[in-house]
Parts: structure tokens; sequence; C-alpha cells
RNA sequence: GCACCCGUAGCUCAAUUGGAUAGAGCACCAGACUACGAAUCUGGGGGUUGGAGGUUCGAGUCCUUCCGGGUGCGCCA
């Protein structure tokens, strides 16, 4: 269906200021189970992670990072009198950090610091400080990643592209299009920011391409927004060859589809937005309130040490992705038909279980390739049409799901599945002649293990897209 | 105030993109284990798809409006 047909996936693209948490996960989820897709389905996929590396977060991160450093080389100072002069406070407290000043303090040494050990002219350590901190988040965000499955192709620096001078170029592209004006915006309606003053800034055309106002490529101080580096990335996304962007974001940035839509359609491409709406994660029927201050947040390496990668993936993969969820950590891990990943597994098992007796009893035939040529006839039972039915609609159900974008299709599938395929053994304990494996009966358990071959198939191939292992046997 | 997402059985959610009688699981009721693994399965009851209009041969799906929940709204990213 896609075949020629490039397509870019950006998703996860958290800022490299911490450690993944419980709501990047979603994202990186459906963003690596719709790439999957997409390529299943014949498109010619990259996946893309956006690093924003530049601004004012990044200046945060290096400083308080700093603060770690000066603690590990045993400053005097406290940390009131230090969250004094940091430029706009001290905004990062977390204890990811450590790790990170130790490094820079086995390397460096006291050399960052005065020799008193306080603050040092920042053009001593904030480059080093700064680029070392980057370094590191990057590296634990991708271990963690790795953790869930998720490995991308493309990894963007924001600053890279913005240092290379493409946000400049783009404005300047847009600006010979006619779609860049020098004006005042309204202050927006109803909830008035207690600064607001009307200031002259460098806007975009938004409103030409359906978005509701005008949008700000510069502040007013002249430097770049976020959104006009964005417009940029999006820009060398295309240039680097793409025919559909597709951005998965988080419910947080629901008011921004209309305008990265809008500056794509400028740029003459496509964009694709898959927003993931919030998840609310239960603990024992408790919802757990996430918050960065307390330090109560969840990361996604707890989540991931508590129910694994696979029971992870497959639960967030459960519910479409622009409705909010609920994930209960209990119903993730427990074993049993409510949990539908469990649900999946046991009914590959049990497909892999027949095959290894089969093997056992009738041997080459039931080798690869020996299937196809089985007479299938006597397939005719209502669970095995049913059955059958089911595993012809797959490839159908693989295009619907890409062309929609909606991969949680597949988790629905394999469920579905399941259920027929587990209904088709039980039937095997009422009705005897049902049962795979017939001794005596060759041709007909040779149609049956055709079918549970298949069925073994189809599932494996449902659980790749998700990123979910297949297992041999449940134990 | 404005924009976007959601509202479907008591609960958690589907519905092949506008198609036939809206489907699953949990919970509830009634059944099935001398097994190719019952960690399961079979059957049953349960619905004015938040309300009201409209488009259509046909609407859970599209349009208008209201109600309720969520997210966001220039010089953060």
């Amino acid at each position: 269906m896609g075949q020629g047909v490039r397509v870019n996936v950006e998703y996860v693209s958290a800022n490299p200021t911490g450690p993944l948490h419980i709501g990047h996960c979603r994202g990186a989820v459906v963003g690596d189970a719709l790439a999957n897709l997409m390529t299943k389905a014949g498109y010619s996929v990259t996946k893309e992670y956006y690093i924003n590396d530049a601004g004012n977060q990044i200046t945060a991160l290096a400083w308080a990072t700093y603060w770690r450093y000066l603690q590990a080389i045993g400053t005097d100072l406290s940390e009131e009198a230090y969250a004094e002069e940091v430029p706009g406070g001290l905004q990062y407290r977390g204890d990811y950090l450590v790790p990170v000043a130790e490094a820079l303090a086995a390397t460096h040494g006291g050399a960052l610091a005065t020799p008193e050990k306080g603050i040092a002219a920042p053009d001593v350590w904030f480059h080093t400080v700064r680029e070392c901190a980057l370094e590191m988040m990057m590296a634990s965000v991708r271990e963690d990643l790795a953790i869930l499955g998720v490995k991308q192709d493309v990894y963007s620096s924001e600053r890279a592209l913005a240092e290379a001078g493409a946000t400049d170029r783009m404005i300047e592209r847009l600006r010979g299009d006619g779609l860049i004006y020098e004006g005042v915006l309204e202050p927006p309606k109803g909830k008035t920011p207690d600064d607001w003053e009307p200031r002259e800034q460098t806007l975009f055309r938004a409103t030409q391409f359906g978005d509701d106002v005008d949008r700000p490529l510069r502040k007013s101080d002249g430097s770049a927004t976020y959104f006009a580096n964005d417009i940029a990335y999006h820009d060398d996304k295309l240039r680097r060859g793409a025919d559909i962007l597709i951005d998965v974001l988080g419910a947080d940035h629901g008011g921004y589809v209309k305008r990265m839509t809008a500056a794509t359609k400028a740029l003459g491409g496509r964009l694709d937005v898959l927003l993931c709406q919030i998840v609310h994660v239960l603990k024992d029927g408790q919802p757990l309130r996430m918050s960065k201050r307390a330090g109560t947040f969840i990361t996604l390496r707890d989540l991931l040490d508590e129910v694994g990668p696979d029971a992870v993936r497959f639960t967030m993969l459960t519910r479409k992705s622009d409705a909010q969820m609920e994930f209960d950590i209990a119903a993730a891990v427990a074993q049993t038909r409510e949990n539908p990943v469990f649900y999946v597994q046991y009914a590959h098992a049990r497909c892999r279980s027949v095959l290894r007796a089969a093997a056992e009893m009738f041997g080459a035939a039931v080798d690869a390739g020996g299937l196809g040529e089985i007479p299938l006839e006597s397939l005719a039972d209502d669970a095995e049409m049913t059955l059958i039915r089911r595993l012809a609609s797959w490839p159908r159900a693989v295009e619907a799901a890409a062309l929609a974008r909606e991969p949680h299709r597949i988790a629905f599938f394999l469920y579905d599945l399941a259920g027929d395929f587990h209904t088709l053994w039980n039937r095997g304990r009422e009705d005897a002649a049902l049962r795979f494996l017939q001794p005596d009966r060759v041709t007909e358990s040779l149609a049956r293990v055709a079918l549970v071959a298949a069925t073994a198939t189809v599932i494996r191939s449902g659980l790749a897209v998700m990123g979910v292992e297949p297992v041999e046997e449940m134990r």
C-alpha cells in the first residue's frame, strides 16, 4: 500500500533535562508501534527523535549541574546562596544530576570552580558543563528507550540546526513567499498574562493555512522562538526526503497542532499529528499523582522495572491514543484473561505447544514449507472458519490501521484473534474430533497444524509491530 | 473567553472511517476440568451511544447548539 512513500515519524523528543517519565512513555510506545505499522504496510519509514538542546531549559540544566558539581568538589556554598546567583533560579534539583557532577569532578577536578570552590566565571565552566550534562542526559534517555525496545534511526539537534542557520534561511524563504510580516499580536481573550504589553514581533501568516492567529517567529528581542526552530526542523525533515511527516505529541502540545500543520503546509509538505492523551497510573486502585516539585514523579525506568517492557508496550496500545487512559499496574502484570498481554501471549504459547507436539508426532511434514501443500478442505467447523476468516483479514487490518494512524487496532486484532484461537482450542475439549492432533488422521491433523502455524505467524507478526516479544511457553 | 481531545452496558474500553440487529472483558446469573497446559471455556441478562436539533437511502461516526471531563492559549520549550 505505502509503496515508495517516505514517512518520517518523530516521537518521544523529550527535553534532555532529566530522565524519561511516564508522560513520555505512551508517546514512545505509540510512535514506535506506528512506525513499525507503517513499515509493515509498505511505507519507507524513518524513526526520529528531536533533541531540544537549545533554549533556556538547557541553560538551566547547566546551572543545576554546576551546583551538583560544586557539591561534588566540596563547596561551602549553601543551596540558597547558590540559587540566588542563578539567572532564573535553580530549576532542576533531582539526584539524577549527581552522576554528571561526579563525572565532571573526576575529569576536571576543581578546575571549573574558583580556588575557594565557588562559582567561577561562566566562560570557565559553562560550555563544558552543558555539553557533559546534555551528553549524559541523552545517554540515559537512549538507555531507557532501549529497555523499552525503542531505537530511533535519527537524532536531530535543534541547536545544530539553528547554528547552521536553518531557522534564518527558513524565515527568509517564507518572507519571500509573502508569509512573514512585522506586527503586534492581540492579547489572548479571557486570560491575559499579568505582564502583557504590546510588542512588535516577526509573525508568520499561519491563518492563511488554517490556524486561529498568526504566530511569532522572533521574540521582541529578535531571537528565534521555539516554534521558528521547529519549523526549520520540519523543513529539514522534508528536505532530507520525506513525503509525509508524522509527529507524535503529548496532550500538552494540543495547542501546537494547528500551527505546526499550517507551517508544514506553507513549506509545501504534509504533516499528520498524533496526540497522545494523559495517562493516569493506578497502583492498588489509587492514582499516582506526578509532581516534579515533590520529586514523586514516576520514571519510565521505575515502571519498566515493575511491569516489564512487553506489558508496558501492549497495555499502552490498548487504548485509542487520543483518549485518556488509566494504566493499572496490577492489571498489567495480571496473569488472567483481563490482561490482553497475557491472553495473547498465552495463545501464541499454545500454538507453539501444539506445533512442538505435532513435530514429534508427524515429523518432517510439519517443518517449514511442508505445510504449504496440505489440503485444507477438512477445516469446516464454525470455530475453525471463524479463525480462518480472522487470519484472512489480517492484511486489511494492517492497511486500515496504518491509514488511520491507529496502532492500537493491532492490539485489539490480536486480542480478538487470541479469543478465536482459545475458543477453538476449547472446542477440542468438548468434542474430541476437533482436537488438532489425531495420530490416525494425518491429513486432517496437518490441515489443523497449518491453521495453528498460521495463527502463530500472525500473532508473531502483530506483536512485532507492537514491539512485544512472543513467548514459546508460559511459565 | 477561545482552540483542540474525550463522553458508548454498573465499571474499563471496541466498532473495518457513513453501512445491515452497536460488540468484548470485568462484575452478576447458570454450566463445563480422567486436558494436544482449565492461568481456560460455553450460555444468559444488561444500551434512547451525555441532551436537543440537522444532513443522508442509512449517523456512535458528519454539521449546529447545549451539558460534563481533560489539555493548552505572545517575549517557556
